[in-house]
RNA sequence: GCGCAGGUAGCUCAGCGGUAGAGCGACUGGUUUACACCCAGUUGGUCGGCGGUUCAAUCCCGUCCCUGCGCACCA
């Protein structure tokens, strides 16, 4: 055994130790020839610009768990870990460094010189948040760590495109995007949030109707800044107020021109005055109704949200939002803004740079997503399954809506589009209103490999969407696209469980379902575990920006890496959001220590039987805190199976805390006194051990660091083995006692605990809490004999007499127990109005329980519909509260 | 607007037809030879509102009110 420990556990040393010693030791690795069932789980790669949030923690912690759970079992595991290129997030952070350090931008350096300097930043920076995870414990196989822009990779990206446009799935062409003007690129649907805006305002304004003197036709906007792209007015065409204006046309205030007054059913009377300018550049509706009605389409818009020429040389240069104060002031001295009224709407904002999105017509490549039936038909009968499983129904809405996929974006960080056209025909090509492979024919060369004359060739500019390339990660990461399969993928694929956000349903695990099924033929997890949101204790979602986000790190470093798991998992329910508050991670510490402690204690006691693992000759405290500990192996069991972790967690703690620690170890330290019977001595450490050793085991996936510095200060491991590789033994710890002899001593182990609880509460009463000068006399029911000793040192007593039949001087507390009756007489500190007063607090609430259940059984109704069993209690009820209430009205007599 | 969660002790949450639970907090008392990151005890609840089903409802149904999330949005 080791040195005496210290009285304060220490995390930090233990730590990193251990952690060094399972990487040293090969622990994490996932060996594709191994013998053990296959376990394995791929990592939701976190972003290689991130650093550690406690959403990571939660989520990470989950697979941690789950994998060294599975090598507890016996697995082979593979937890497979990597990061993600992140393409908007990296660039702008390299492009923002770059104006900051050098004052320039991306396009001073050219692509390739700033692409090396991406790769730079990302050696540099890129691997903290690894570094971060590896703090944490985490058990994932480092030597297969992946990142999305690999070399293999990449490849990837560029065989998938190459399929799906071979497939007529990908098409180019132009359409209305979202477009953010400050990365400067087309976003998904999926990456536009809709945000209430809650000081919008509707303008009102005029315009004249042409060729008839002094008309005028009132229009409601909330974006005057775009009028001077309007082409068109529109009203419905049911709409009598302005049936005789269709045909006519309307004068567009600036630039001045005559506009077309159409009629489309798109429009709603009821709202504002029933009126729409139509501006088809930068409305997706009014976009549609520009296709239908052939309208032309006038952007005034710079790519970066500020007005263009066609504006107009008031407005040239203008930002959008200076721009729309501005058109409304320029209406307004024009006599055509008619009111302003406040207004609240929702606008579209990017999600990476909470910008509203602009809708913009550009060109753009798009996806039809492959496999979507067996997507939908794989969740909905279970084949994958969604926990909690209401997240299904919120996956087949967004399935059952879906729309193509705006693949590519403008930047340079990502894969680039393989797509080559034809030098001499480029420009043409990429003007083409839309483009697909029966459309380009030989003039465009789409493949994994450019072209072997590349230079008679030029290549498309864009990149793919950061998503397009995580939706493979289950399979790309196991093969390369030029093998067909390998061992790993053989042993491994498809994955048992895959743990993540809701928030990326559609980002993520919509799409990798679809792409496991295309490239793969089957399913790419079995269970989706989703996580619950981390919130501040406001219930704020955590961010940088509002600064409610604590860096794990430094909790960590005051509490250590085991109490953080175990703080946070210990209130992480399914299904709702987490509330976190540090006093959280406090308690995992604290527990931590406790503990560190009980172990502490047991070394005090002499040396440990390291492979010791059932007791003999248990006392009935020992029999029942094995057969406690037998319960919570199964009860862990169930609560892994319906995945609640955070039962796992308070089941844990409940048993070593209150069971063990708080009535186990103090039942037993009788038997550690100097005089104490060394036979019984040894039981003891020796059921102390048994628990231990099973305990650690059980605990070992939340606090793996504590539990092997443990294991290996107890020995209890052979010689070069870890407490992580250690099979937990799945028979019982209670070895041949048989049934009987259990639930035998367990009764009887509560009913001295029950009488324990009781005598507390007397001395309590009576501000005797402290005091060990009390003697306690029971009137017993049954053999009290053995138990008396355990009673007396549990209850603080100096003595405890057993007489049957003793009556009790007038007013001598007393408190009913199955064991008998414990008084607690006081000598000459009888108070009788206290005693008075605590029976008739007791009194009140007999009786009360007593009524409840008289009214029932008078119940006819109850008598004659109950089921026999119920009824059967609700009589047993009323006996053991009308017994108890003739006792207290006794004893309340005897007090005169 | 549609859909999905959730509303239980001061806080965080269990329970989901038959006596309302835990942890933390608060309060009281404690150096009992592992642990004050501790021990013992106490307090604390019209189980969101209103109806209904039932012998019995925190639990099932309806409805309404709040909170969060997703989807669609009228410019």
């Amino acid at each position: 055994m080791a040195d005496e420990a210290s009285k304060a556990y220490t995390p930090g040393e233990v730590e990193t130790k251990w952690y060094d010693r399972w990487v040293e030791a090969n622990c994490f690795r996932g060996d594709e020839k191994g013998d053990g069932e296959a376990y394995s789980i791929v990592i939701p790669p976190p972003n290689v610009t991130g650093i550690l949030h406690l959403g990571h923690v939660l989520n990470n912690t989950i697979q941690d768990i789950l994998a060294r759970r599975a090598r507890m079992q016996g697995k082979e595991v593979l937890w497979l870990p990597g990061t993600d290129h992140a393409g908007i997030a990296t660039q702008s952070k390299v492009e923002q460094k770059l104006r900051k350090e050098d004052k320039i931008t991306r396009h001073d350096l050219g692509r390739e010189k700033f692409l090396e300097k991406v790769w730079e930043w990302k050696e540099e920076h890129g691997g903290i948040i690894i570094q971060q995870l590896k703090r944490l414990g985490c058990s994932c196989d480092w030597s297969r760590e992946r990142f999305t822009m690999d070399e293999d990779y990449y490849k990837w990206i560029s065989k998938i495109f190459v399929d799906l446009y071979e497939e007529g799935l990908i098409y180019r062409g132009k359409r209305m995007v979202n477009w953010c003007p400050k990365s400067l690129t087309a976003l998904s649907d999926e990456e536009v949030i809709m945000k209430p805006q809650k000081k919008s305002k509707l303008y009102y304004m005029r315009y004249r109707i042409a060729g008839e003197d002094d008309r005028w036709v009132e229009i409601a906007t909330t974006r005057p800044e775009t009028l001077m792209g309007d082409t068109a007015i529109a009203v419905n065409p049911k709409d009598e107020r302005y049936a005789d204006l269709v045909g006519k046309k309307a004068i567009r205030p600036f630039p001045e021109a005559e506009i077309p007054v159409i009629a489309d059913d798109h429009i709603d009377p009821e709202f504002g005055t029933g009126v729409l300018k139509v501006t088809p550049a930068h409305d997706k509706n009014d976009f549609e109704i520009g296709q239908k009605n052939d309208l032309e389409i006038i952007d005034v818009f710079n790519p970066d949200g500020t007005l263009n020429e066609l504006a107009g040389p008031d407005f040239e240069g203008m930002d959008r939002f200076k721009a729309r104060e501005a058109a409304a002031e320029k209406l307004d001295e024009m006599g055509q803004l008619v009111k302003v009224e406040d207004y609240e709407n929702a606008v579209g904002y990017s999600e990476r740079a909470d910008v509203p999105i602009e809708p913009r017509i550009s060109m753009q490549w798009f996806m039809k997503y492959p496999c979507t039936d067996e997507a939908k038909a794989a969740v909905a009968n279970d084949e994958i399954a969604f926990r909690p499983v209401h997240h299904k129904k919120t996956f087949a809405n967004w399935m059952d809506g879906i729309q193509d996929w705006c693949i590519s974006r403008q930047l340079w960080w990502g894969h680039q589009i393989p797509v080559w056209y034809k030098k001499d025909k480029a420009e043409e090509l990429q003007a083409m209103e839309s483009l697909s492979a029966d459309i380009a024919g030989d003039d465009i060369y789409v493949a994994v490999e450019p072209p072997s004359d590349e230079s008679e060739w030029v290549r498309d500019e864009d990149v793919l969407d950061t998503w397009f390339s995580s939706w493979l990660w289950p399979f790309a990461t196991m093969r390369s696209c030029e093998e067909d399969s390998t061992d790993t993928l053989a042993k491994f694929y498809p994955t048992a469980d895959l743990v993540t956000g809701p928030d990326i349903l559609f980002f993520w695990v919509a799409r990798m379902i679809m792409a496991g099924y295309r490239w793969q033929g089957e399913l790419p997890f079995k269970n989706v575990y989703f996580t619950s949101i981390v919130r501040d204790k406001k219930g704020d979602k955590m961010s940088k920006s509002k600064g409610n986000s604590p860096d794990p790190l430094d909790l960590i470093a005051d509490y250590g890496a085991d109490a953080l798991r175990f703080g946070l998992l210990r209130i992480a329910p399914s299904g709702t959001d987490v509330k976190y508050d540090e006093n959280q991670v406090k308690e995992g510490r604290n527990f931590a220590t406790k503990l560190w402690n009980a172990a502490r204690y047991r070394e005090m006691q002499g040396e440990v039987t390291s492979d010791v693992t059932t007791v003999e000759n248990p006392s009935i405290f020992a029999i029942d805190i094995l057969a406690k500990l037998d319960q919570l192996q199964k009860d862990l069991e169930e609560s892994y199976g319906e995945y609640k972790f955070n039962e796992v967690a308070q089941r844990l703690y409940d048993f070593f805390w209150s069971n063990y620690c708080d009535w186990f170890l103090e039942s037993a330290k009788g038997d550690f006194a100097d005089d104490a019977d060394p036979a019984a001595k040894a039981a003891t450490c020796a059921t102390m051990d048994v628990v231990l050793r099973r305990y650690l085991m059980l605990l070992h996936p939340y606090m793996p660091h504590l539990t092997e510095e443990l294991w290996d200060r107890f020995s209890f491991g052979e010689e070069g083995t870890f407490l992580m590789n250690t099979a937990i033994p799945t028979d019982s710890v209670l070895g041949d006692i048989s049934a009987t002899d259990v639930e035998a001593a367990q009764t009887q182990v509560a009913a001295i605990y029950e009488a324990v609880g009781r005598a507390r509460n007397l001395k309590a009463t009576y501000q005797l809490g402290a005091s060990k000068d009390i003697t306690f006399i029971i009137d017993p029911e049954g053999d009290v004999e053995s138990a008396l000793e355990v009673f007396g040192k549990l209850a603080g007593a100096k003595e405890v007499k057993v007489e049957a039949g003793y009556t009790a001087e007038k007013g001598v507390p007393v408190a009913i127990c199955s064991i008998g009756k414990v008084y607690m007489p006081l000598d000459g500190l009888i108070d009788v109005d206290a005693e008075r007063e605590r029976l008739g607090k007791e009194l009140g609430k007999a009786e009360k329980e007593l009524e409840k259940v008289e009214a029932k059984l008078s119940n006819d109704k109850f008598v004659n519909n109950a089921p026999e069993k119920v009824i059967g209690e609700m009589r047993e009820r009323k006996e053991h509260w009308a017994g108890r209430v003739d006792e207290l009205k006794g004893m309340i007599d005897g007090l005169g």
